[in-house]
DNA sequence: TTGAAAGCGCTAACAT
DNA sequence: ATGTTAGCGCTTTCAA
């Protein structure tokens, strides 16, 4: 391996001339910093950034821990988060827990070590997680607590049920995502909330136990769907809506003329399928930029939680309740 | 920051035996080493990895750079890589040049500065690249090269083409990828030598330009088809087959009745549209398994480059030609 | 079994 | 403008 010594002895000049002729060219005269550069070039010399950050106290990248790579829903986000960070020049630094909670707290561990602060888009990341970071800042997507960033799931809700309503549904299900999920609870309070709003006009809400978050979830809600008396069913996401309209068809039921579907996130994928579904969506560019710029340089401590507006984009996929 | 100099003090041992006692504990006696722990469980103590990385020379974690997080393809194989590298107590750092060629050296730099080695899975990473990683090892996939692992797709062309041709497909376009994109190659090299071999028989390839390999890219490239006489597509990838089709049908052209398309990759994104995609598959995430073995333990350097199988999945996006 | 000490490669005072 | 030096936190000889 190439160091500074190895640059320093071929250009005839101090350890100290070296780095500061890389890192900081305008303290070294003109004739220096080009000896420098290179005997640096010939050598092939390449900083090593375990040292740099061992010395700086700081890595110059951050990290991104997601529960699932393959949703496109965290691949939104982390594209917001990469724009923000090349802006300032760090790196980012992606994991992802395969939808496994028992991996995360080890996940982060290391993660927080490795970088300068991590954005957790972990629904399950909760206060135990928080404490395996140490002292590496930490910004939460999706849940509640300090630094931490959301969308307003109460709206999206409020926005899928009026559109339903409004259609003639009186009876809607929720199929529901993972335990441990806020946005879920979020979600799950929402609709409690419609309910005694619209409770008057004849609203009910049939609130669907706990499915992964996947096309296999989808699938699997089919047959606690079929049996209720519901004629919409809002969806934990995109991806679950997918399964859950494949195995109703696969059941001859048909979507939206028997039954109506909204999810939630509206990734790409939901503009891709047929029908295309109706869905809620955030954008999740500015929602990824956003934490990383929360993280990068913290705004007011006072508003501990901020929540990103939600829009109903209405597609194919829902329609007016049969007879 | 609580350091191994503070665990020390509180236990009455030196920094040395805190080092032993947590990473090598059998070299300690039990009760200093329970010792030690304790004053390091009420410390709070974190061993700082960058330091450890200096020491030690390796960071305990390698890297995946891919192109576009957003593609099942490289989140099939970043799932595979997590598995062996889980295996191996190592941990994954994935790195997404949002398929800009011109960032990516930059990224695999820095990548390789932070991890023992580097998976490089983008389709445009070359020679040049792989200078920029230095000494640290690197495993390309779908590329050629010493330490390479790719997908077999003269084989996966040999049996997309064969099975167009069975259904009687005498004209097939081919809507290629990146030009830079090595696996992009491979399947014009491959077509053309199936014209070599069948056109006897008649059959034609129209090799059509470059499209990004995305849903928009897929839609550009519907101009191009329709003014081809082909009756068969063959297609970069899922992603942009399903745009492909998304654009033919806002244009009336139904798939299969007026065309049949076949995709590479066979992502789930295949099996999720309408009408489901023929699509020629690698098992993916065995790839992914493949390339962080090689990576960590590479076998006979006498093999440079590993070819992985590809089957044809026949699904509704193939027919036979009209008339 | 434990401790003292060297040093991984780098940067930033401080001195010249 | 450049050099000397200390030291980031850790592991690992080498001695005791």
């Amino acid at each position: 391996m190439v160091t500074v010594h190895d640059v320093a002895r071929t250009a005839g000049v101090s350890i100290a001339t070296v780095s500061r002729a890389l890192s900081n060219p305008s303290m070294v005269a003109t004739a220096t910093r080009e000896r420098v550069e290179s005997a640096a070039a010939a050598l092939g010399y390449v900083p090593n950034l375990q040292a740099a950050a061992l010395r700086a106290g700081r890595t110059g990248a951050i990290g991104l821990l997601v529960p699932d790579l393959a949703n496109p829903y965290f691949a939104a986000i982390a594209q917001g988060v990469a724009e923000t960070a090349r802006e300032q020049g760090l790196g980012v630094f992606v994991v992802d827990s395969q939808e496994d909670p028992e991996a995360e707290p080890g996940l982060l561990r290391r993660l927080a070590r490795q970088t300068d602060g991590v954005i957790l888009a972990s629904p399950r990341a909760v206060e135990a997680d928080r404490a395996v970071a140490g002292t590496t800042p930490v910004v939460v997507v999706n849940q509640t607590g300090p630094r931490a960033v959301a969308a307003d799931f109460a709206s999206g809700v409020h926005q899928a049920v009026a559109h339903l309503v409004a259609l003639g549904h009186r009876q809607i299900a929720y199929v529901g995502g993972p335990a441990a999920s806020w946005g879920d609870a979020q979600r799950r309070t929402a609709l409690a909330a419609e309910v005694r709003d619209r409770g008057a006009d004849g609203l009910e809400v049939l609130l669907l136990g706990v499915f992964a978050p996947t096309v296999d979830g989808g699938e699997s809600a089919v047959d606690a769907v079929a049996a209720s008396s519901a004629t919409a069913v809002v969806t934990y996401n995109d991806v679950v809506a997918v399964g859950l309209v494949r195995a109703l068809r696969a059941r001859g039921v048909r979507v939206p003329d028997d039954l109506s579907v909204v999810s939630f996130d509206d990734t790409y994928l939901a503009g891709l399928v047929t029908p295309a579904l109706t869905s809620v969506r955030t954008d999740l560019r500015a929602l990824g930029r956003f934490a990383a710029r929360q993280l990068v340089e913290p705004t007011d401590a006072a508003e501990p939680l901020t929540l990103h507006p939600m829009h109903l984009e209405v597609r194919d996929s829902t329609a007016t309740p049969r007879a």
